[in-house]
Order: structure tokens, then sequence, then C-alpha cells
DNA sequence: CCTTAATCCTGGAAGC
DNA sequence: TGCTTCCAGGATTAAG
């Protein structure tokens, strides 16, 4: 599932391949993937301009975690791999890994790693494409709705953003409005690290626990980022490697296994439709006002 | 306005 | 072994 890492370490990943490439022909397998179908005029076809053909990439944007492609016209392409989504390179002749869920394949000339093609394999189909005229326009009509991307959010900004909500903490860390980045597994490592219970609710959160928690949402997205990220089953970077983080990871995915600091077994609990882990000794309930 | 639930989708795991 | 059931998840939309 990619998060806000996933994200991050991919748009390094390709940055080399992409920046400086010219986008032959665009072949769009599967039309619904381009999903703001709303914004534009009605009935109209989508044009091989609009998913970058003749083009050439000058820029890789993101934020939260989506990622934008930015061509040498100023439109951008926005991708979101919603949990099994991704996007990878093949230099010309290598075999595509999965030949079903191929949803679009762009034919490209790089200057660094030459003729291939990129190649977008989504198979839950949660993810998508959204293109825009200018990254001015993407940022306007769909990433001002998202709140600050977390890799560099402050303890300010943070402590006013969850004042706003009165949901448990980690519903509100999983909510894109309030912070742009973080799913389920980063919400509950942050949580743990910062010693948060994740039911707490997010406007009683005392100051110096909200300080702590903005301090571990940067240094464990930095740590992932710098690991690849996590493959838990599908990601994959945009050469095909998977990220390292799982290894590293102290509760998502360990319920009923002991906690790495105090050794009490790691209990679930149900947050926003999602299981949440936690240690009940590191991170204890407080008293509900 | 704020919050919650249903929806989309496939593959892997667990249960019978 | 083979079938069914359940679960995983992000964002959008609808409902409460």
């Amino acid at each position: 599932m990619p998060e806000l890492p996933e994200i991050e370490h991919l748009k390094r990943s390709l940055g080399p391949i992409l920046l400086g490439t010219r986008v032959g022909r665009v072949e769009l397998r599967r039309a619904e993937i381009v999903r703001n179908i709303g914004l534009r005029p009605t009935g109209s076809r989508i044009k091989g301009s609009e998913l970058l053909a003749g083009t050439t990439i000058r820029a890789l944007a993101r934020h939260g975690k989506e990622l934008a492609i930015v061509a040498d016209r100023g439109r951008a392409l926005c991708v979101h791999l919603g949990m099994s989504g991704n996007l990878r390179w093949y230099p010309r002749g290598a075999r595509l890994q999965g030949r079903d869920h191929v949803h679009c394949i762009w034919r490209l000339d790089s200057p660094r790693a030459g003729p291939g093609r990129l190649v977008l394999r989504d198979p839950r189909r949660f993810g998508g494409l959204w293109s825009f005229p200018s990254l001015r326009a993407l940022r306007a009509q769909r990433w001002s709705g998202r709140g600050p991307d977390a890799l560099a959010i402050d303890t300010r900004t943070l402590r006013r953003r969850l004042a706003r909500t009165r949901r448990p903490v980690k519903a509100a860390l999983l909510d894109q409005s309030i912070l742009a980045g973080i799913g389920n597994i980063y919400a509950d490592e942050v949580l743990f690290a910062a010693g948060i219970h994740p039911l707490t609710h997010s406007a009683c959160l005392p100051a110096e626990r909200v300080r702590v928690l903005a301090g571990a949402i940067r240094r464990i997205l930095r740590s992932a980022i710098a690991a690849g990220g996590s493959t838990i089953r599908d990601f994959r970077d945009g050469d095909g490697r998977p990220g390292t983080y799982r290894r590293k990871l102290r509760v998502y995915g360990r319920c009923a296994e002991p906690c790495f600091r105090c050794m009490t077994p790691l209990r679930p609990v149900t947050v926003a439709q999602r299981t949440s882990v936690f240690c009940p000794a590191c991170q204890p309930a407080t008293r509900r006002r």
C-alpha cells in the first residue's frame, strides 16, 4: 500500500529516467482509470496529449501519496497508486511482470536510460490518473483539498489541524484533508513511537504529545524513504525493487506478538473501519472528556 | 457542519 | 482438493 514514503522513493527512482524524456505513443487500455471525467467537457474522448503523448517530461512533483508528472507544455498528470498499484520502467525488450491489470503504457525515449516503457499496473484499481492543464491547476483543483504534506509537518500546524476534529487521533491521521501522506501502516507506527493510544481524542492531545507526534512523523517517514518504503506484498519502485522498511515496522502486522519495547502482546483495535495494532502498555488509553 | 458507512476491486488466506 | 467466505486498503459519495 503505497503511502508517502513509497511515493517519495518512487519519485526519486523514476526521476533520473523520466526527466528530459520524450513521450511517444500512449496506450490507454482501461479508460476508467482516468478519473477526472467530471472536470472535463462531457462526452469528450481522452486525448493522447492529456496523457502526455508527444511531450517531454520536465519535472516530477509529489503531495502526500500522489505523484505528478509535469510536461514541457505545462500539462500535469497526477498518479495515485491506490493500494495495489505500481508504476514501473521497462527498458526496450524487457518483459512485463504481470500481463493482466495493465492499464496504461507510455512509450518513452529517455536521454539517460534509452528507449523503453513506463507501465501502470493496478490489480485492485483503487488508483487512478487525473490530467490537468498545469501543475498550478492540479494544485488548485485537487491538492488544495488536502492537508499539508506530512514529511515536513511542524508542531504548530499539526496541533491546529488536530484540534479541529472530534475524531480519534488514528482516524484524523488517516484523513488526507487533515494531513497528506499517512496511511494505515505509518499511522500505527507513528502512534507507537509517540506513545499515543489510537483512540485518543485528537483535540485532547496535550501540546507536548503533539510535539512528540510531529517529530515521530518526520523521523519515521524519512527513515522509511531511505529504506525504499515498506513492501507488504505488492509495492515495487520504478525499477521493480521492493522496499525494506517492513523489517523495521514495530507494530503494523504484528498483532499478538510481543512489543519490542516491553514484551507486552500487541493488541488490535478497530478505528475508522481499519485495523490498528498498538501496545496497551506503551500506548495507554487516556480518560476521554 | 461534522462524522460515519457503503462503495469500488482482486488476490491471498482461512475455514469447511 | 476445491469450494466459499472474509479481509486488506484509499478516496469518493451518500447518508445520518
